[in-house]
DNA sequence: CGTTCAATTGACTATCGTCAACTGGCGTGG
DNA sequence: CCACGCCAGTTGACGATAGTCAATTGAACG
């Protein structure tokens, strides 16, 4: 099987049951690896999408740009995320997908997604779901932004990068990857880049946790979740193991 | 035919193509309809739900209060509107749905919404593509949030709400209700109520909009588009007059 | 006529943005 | 090899935006 397709079949698996019938139909997807470098636009704003994109490898994000320049990074992905499965229904494109470190990028037809769910049907709630967990991290990314203090945020994103990079086998203990400048950072949390250079500074000093070369790590999960308020059911994962326990001994 | 279904297909209408099978499948669907008052909670968060809730009167919302008490609300919503067809996918509420004004809700349990799936196909894209936009609008709120002072957050959710509520048939010339204190709005808006205030004496000072008696009236459409910095494409209507002419002029 | 709640105001404070400068690493090209 | 530029990160000073606290007004309601 298809790397790509096994890495999307890891992350349906911890939101919904996943039949054979469903991963036969899977298999049978027809993808088509690309190469993106850092910074490069996957699907621009404005585009009728004809295909959805499957990460295999690298950091992608989500962004629009306002007319005056202000840029908001929705949402970052990672291997098994479809981060443009919206474009099925939805086929104009009405923000960006880009690359945010170097990415391969499995790209698969709409058409052929429709036959797997035409063959698959219980695909559909399991794709349909997956869509609607992305907009629940809206809705708390939402709440973040309209209701917390910027070391909040930053605590918060924090938290659900390492939940989610845990839940998908990519954290190392209580270290992560995560190719981000600050100005990227600055560009999620909604602050400049000198409030965030300050607000990470502050974190650092607190213990809480620790973010150079690329790598984060968390030094004080339940400090560090207190501040976030975090709270990962938002994340829908079907797993008791979410939020029960320290993740750093998921 | 029920008047609350007679709602949602005129919504549905706006979004994408509706069969006449679909219509048929839509008009089978049992509603129950319920009454709640101002302030009330129609499904709280953390609640398994089994039944979608279509608006038939009055403003909904949707919200979600952090542990230290502070309230964002993410969505409003009217006639025609299911602000929570996402329970049918997932069930378990991370937010609350509740009553901004006297609403008049028809519930239609989850499995009579999977049935008319099954016997008009046509519907799930179409309900699908309702969750997406629902998304969209997630995102385009996010970018506000993150990125706009507050002068323009408050424009841009006037902008919205005029579109929505003329593509709805609920605006009355440039006017239209909106049941909300200036509390409520700040919850909106990610700001305290006494900036709430100000910022709604500055744009009525300039002359942009009024809002009293729970009536907005727009006085300046294209001032207050360039202001919020609107582009009502996130809103995926499939009509092409949205976004070309002056609402005003619907 | 008193109570309640929404709207409003003033004074003060806190958070955060802007501007500008400086550092250090890293790769490129002379 | 080293000078140079570039970019990410960092810092200080200052200003703008927005929050908090407290008090007042006015309408609605019993």
């Amino acid at each position: 099987m298809n790397s790509a397709i096994r890495a999307l079949i890891i992350r349906l698996e911890t939101i919904g049951e996943v039949t054979e019938i469903d991963k036969v139909a899977l298999a049978a997807l027809p993808v088509q690896e690309r190469f993106y470098t850092r910074g490069s636009e996957i699907i621009p704003d404005g585009e009728i999408s004809t295909s959805c994109c499957l990460i295999l490898e690298g950091y992608a994000y989500r962004s629009k740009t306002l007319p005056d320049g202000n840029r908001q990074i929705f949402s970052l992905h990672t291997s098994g995320d479809i981060p443009d499965l919206h474009s099925l229904y939805l086929p104009k494109m009405d923000h960006t997908l880009g690359a945010i470190s170097d990415c391969i990028v499995a790209r698969i037809p709409h058409d052929a997604v429709k036959d797997a769910l035409m063959r698959a049907p219980s695909l559909i709630g399991l794709l349909w779901r997956d869509t609607l967990i992305d907009a629940a991290a809206f809705r708390a990314w939402m709440l973040m932004l309209g209701q917390a203090d910027a070391a909040s945020r930053m605590a918060h994103l924090f938290c659900e990068l390492y939940i989610r990079q845990s839940m998908a086998g990519l954290a190392d203990g209580n270290s992560f990857a995560l190719p981000l400048t600050q100005t990227d950072l600055s560009d999620i949390l909604g602050t400049s880049v000198v409030h965030t250079n300050r607000t990470l500074q502050d974190l650092r000093r607190r213990g809480l946790l620790d973010f150079d070369q690329q790598v984060v790590t968390i030094l004080a999960w339940e400090e560090l979740r207190a501040l976030a308020q975090f709270d990962p059911s938002y994340l829908h994962y079907l797993d008791r193991r979410v939020g029960r326990v320290d993740p750093a001994k998921l």
